[in-house]
DNA sequence: TGGTCGCCTGAAACCGGTTTCTGTGATGCA
DNA sequence: TGCATCACAGAAACCGGTTTCAGGCGACCA
């Protein structure tokens, strides 16, 4: 029955009241004597009243909104980045903002928009300029997911390295393999860059000359498969490993491999990174890395909202989440007790 | 140096003029005389002042947002909805608010909320009740994406029954098959309910009995995986084809028939729906249908946008946007004339 | 020279809330 | 009975913009 369109002193002049009373009365602050209350409530309940979200906002000073930052969407990772940024937001009744900048050339303007409709942001690593971060900064709490930002800017983020180093480690010391060649973009993000210099420093750690140049593609499960035709045509040398810098190009290059009558591990042997879903699921199991996405996109939108609570407070530094390095079979280890169902 | 925390009154006084003088400029409306052009656009430049987000949507009394509500996110599937209707809102500089409902119990007050924020909603099928739908409806432009609405509410969808009905057709009469099974939850979404009537229809047309059930599991690549060794475990005879609801499950049933040693198409015969880039490179590369997704959600933030600038012109209908069918290989056809590489 | 028209400007109302501040009446205590 | 205290209500200011409306002023014409 009720009309959206009430607004409060509408209400208050039904009800006979102050528009204060009103304001009380909905917000549950103040006192207000019972009959006043009786009276309030059933004329907002008749007529169906909520109170407008952007006067609301307005007064209040604050949007009760975040932002989240992404240069584009691809696969499970973003997915959980999404959605565990959302889970902690709207508990908190904060609508989630998202803008994908696609890398763009005006995402700095674009980010900078957003500054002004939010209470707080969080970006991802390496989608936009340092100096749009900054002025970002000055606007909203900012926090970087996956990366650092520049100056005192917070970030929260994975331990790459750590793993990555182990993984390599690994799949040269324990399975004795060489000619390991790496599959992803380091110049794509900072997660990916922190893999490769890692995967390149166990090398060095061991002895090992590491190739010099990455198999340079994107995040994609069709990437994998691109990077497969790569490096398993006829005419050159196959490689004993795969290291992909995530699980999705890990599967692509599975796909491509046992498509071409391979067999995993014994003719090749394929890791990925971030523990997919289906990564446990596939035959054989893949080796990867399990990454907390989802704990680090609600730690971000933790301190977010903190932040914005208490301005000033500025808590500045880097939380660095850890990694965990998870042997399957597709590296050449026994597969785990889990059967085929996975854990 | 400019500070953001300036308003219009501030700069009026610091310029010199009257705070509607400032208002006009800033916005190009009106007429101003130079001087006074000049005057203000000084002041704006000198304090970096920029209006204020809030103050102006509520003086016009719109948000600049669109919302967009969907069950959970998995896959290509909700990027590129996500993508699409993001890529059309930017333009129009309204930002977008997202909601996972997650199929939460208090999904539909979460959506009314978010009516209250933003300019119009995009609503993905099956994702809230109808009752909540309509009421959203009465509070701001909605529109149904990949499903139907009640009552006259706009919906944009793709053609899921015709290109389902002429892919099973293919498979029974072209390539002979029988013991076709089908797997995806039609109670999980409109979409995959349409594909599996259509399945079933395409048997009752050519005299063949089809499946009582479908292999119900979820829209992801590790539930694939999971049905795949439902579907190959030894004991049961192995069907003749898997009908998927979607590319995702697919390769998860790919990966399963591959690790298991079968040949596909020889063995086991695949085919998937939605035709996602990997679809194309994997071997066998994958006979699907080819859906435009991300038309679909671009198409439903124009009609939302279109919406919210003409209010009562309300246009009800349905959009059916057309899909295709892809042959491949993994239903038997010879490989596509293009290479590895797909179109 | 007087009147009309049109350009430009600013005061004030408005969007829809919250919050401060003032004032009233009732109560408690001496 | 007189005074201090307290609970409560409402007027008004405020958040930061946009827009209406009325008026001042110069130009143009008769």
């Amino acid at each position: 029955m009720g009309n959206s369109r009430m607004n409060v002193r509408e209400i208050a002049k039904l009800a006979g009241v102050s528009v204060a009373t009103v304001s009380r009365v909905s917000n549950g602050t103040g006192q207000v004597s019972e009959e006043m209350r009786r009276r309030v409530l059933e004329a907002i309940e008749k007529h169906g009243y909520r109170p407008d979200h952007l006067g609301r906002a307005l007064a209040a000073g604050r949007h009760g909104a975040l932002g989240l930052v992404f240069p584009g969407l691809s696969g499970p990772y973003f997915t959980d980045l999404i959605q565990g940024f959302e889970s902690e937001a709207v508990p908190s009744r904060a609508s989630v903002h998202i803008l994908c900048t696609h890398l763009r050339s005006d995402s700095d303007d674009q980010v900078l928009e957003m500054g002004r409709r939010v209470d707080g942001v969080a970006v991802m690593g390496g989608t936009i300029s340092d100096e749009a971060l900054l002025q970002l900064a000055r606007m909203v709490p900012v926090v970087v997911v996956a990366g650092e930002g520049p100056g005192d800017i917070l970030s929260v983020r994975a331990d790459n390295g750590g793993s990555m180093l182990a993984l390599t480690r690994h799949l040269l010391a324990d399975h004795d393999l060489r000619e390991l060649v790496f599959v992803g973009n380091p110049a794509g993000s900072p997660d990916v860059s922190e893999r490769w210099t890692a995967f390149r420093r166990a090398h060095h750690d061991l002895g090992v000359e590491p190739p010099a140049e990455p198999v340079a593609v994107s995040m994609q499960q069709a990437d994998g498969v691109l990077a497969a035709d790569q490096l398993l045509a006829g005419g050159t040398p196959r490689p004993a490993g795969v290291v992909c810098a995530n699980d999705e190009i890990a599967l692509g290059v599975l796909v491509g491999a046992l498509g071409r009558g391979l067999r995993v591990p014994q003719d090749l042997v394929i890791t990925g990174f971030d523990d997919m879903p289906a990564a446990a699921l596939v035959t054989p199991s893949l080796t990867t890395v399990r990454q907390p996405v989802r704990e680090l996109a609600a730690e971000a939108a933790r301190l977010i909202l903190h932040a914005a609570d208490q301005p000033g407070n500025a808590s500045a530094g880097s939380l660095v989440l850890p990694t965990e390095l998870v042997l399957r079979s597709s590296c050449g280890c026994p597969a785990p007790p889990t059967g085929g169902t996975g854990s």
